[in-house]
DNA sequence: CGCGTTTGACCTGCGC
DNA sequence: GCGCAGGTCAAACGCG
């Protein structure tokens, strides 16, 4: 395939989410919000959101509520974040309608990948589905050096110094289990990257295939992913995420103005 | 027609 | 060294 490595397409873009009945949702994001203490206000450096709360946002066709709903983070405004955006500059409004820089999607999702007492969010837009359920943070099984199956590969093996020539590769991992939001195994909630499907393959011992992503968001960008329906939970989806990104998360400013090229794009175009 | 997905073949590495 | 199993490749296919 040669020529044709550059599948990196921006996917992210605003998914209007459907709400059959505004004040419905409205209240019961409310509900969930408070339920879960949600902590409204985060602050941001240039590189990314910071928040001392975690909240993990995703679709799952488990859920019990049934209604629709629609989450109302309001994205910060490009003049928010210029104009000296400190602790507390930055609010999440709890609320419905169009979002500002032209944003019109009011579905994001939360991401928590950080480490220790620091959590980063990388907000981003969420694909919608026609449930949605606010659940307190993806349960983040594990940061593992390893974790295959069979426990065969990935071990870490870092023998620098003991001469036996072999040195396994050593691959941070982060597994992530999720709920699903289909019967369809590659209908994966979205996260803060766009990704590419490059194999499938059933897995010993485990009824389920396990799918194989690279991420396109950036060309080159070594990060993968690969995804599997938990053997024990057949509702929920075991996202493993190997390797780091190269390229900077995407962070709201550069979301926003990511958004604001496709939409002038788009524009041009009809 | 372009792009993403599917899927069988192939590659790689570990255990025996 | 061989077989097994996970991981990757890439041509074919399907969809918009």
């Amino acid at each position: 395939m040669v020529g044709r490595t550059d599948h990196a397409r921006f996917r992210c873009g605003p998914v209007q989410v459907q709400a059959k009945n505004k004040a419905e949702s409205r209240a019961q994001v409310h509900d969930s919000l408070t339920s879960l203490s949600l902590s409204p206000y985060v602050y941001m450096d240039k590189e990314r959101v910071l928040a001392s709360m975690t909240l993990y946002v995703v679709a799952s066709v488990a859920a019990p509520v049934q209604t629709e709903l629609t989450l109302g983070f309001k994205m910060p405004s490009v003049n928010d974040v210029g104009g000296g955006a400190g602790v507390g500059d930055m609010k999440w409004k709890d609320d419905f309608g169009s979002m500002k820089n032209g944003i019109n999607s009011s579905s994001f999702l939360s991401v928590i990948t950080g480490e220790g007492s620091e959590c980063i969010v990388n907000v981003v837009p969420f694909f919608s589905s026609s449930s949605m359920l606010l659940l307190p943070m993806a349960q983040v099984v594990s940061t593992e050096k390893h974790s295959s199956a069979t426990g065969k590969r990935y071990r870490e093996q870092e023998q620098s110094g003991d001469g036996s020539g072999k040195k396994m590769k050593f691959l941070p991992r982060k597994v992530i289990r999720t709920p699903v939001i289909s019967s369809e195994i590659t209908d994966i909630p979205a996260d803060e990257c766009s990704w590419r499907k490059y194999g499938q393959k059933l897995i010993k011992g485990s009824p389920y295939p396990r799918a194989y992503y690279k991420c396109t968001s950036f060309l080159g960008c070594p990060a993968k992913k690969h995804v599997e329906k938990a053997m024990d939970d057949p509702m929920m989806l075991v996202v493993t995420y190997e390797e780091e990104h190269h390229h900077k998360q995407v962070t709201v400013q550069e979301y926003n103005s990511q958004i604001m090229v496709l939409g002038s794009a788009e524009g041009k175009k009809e």
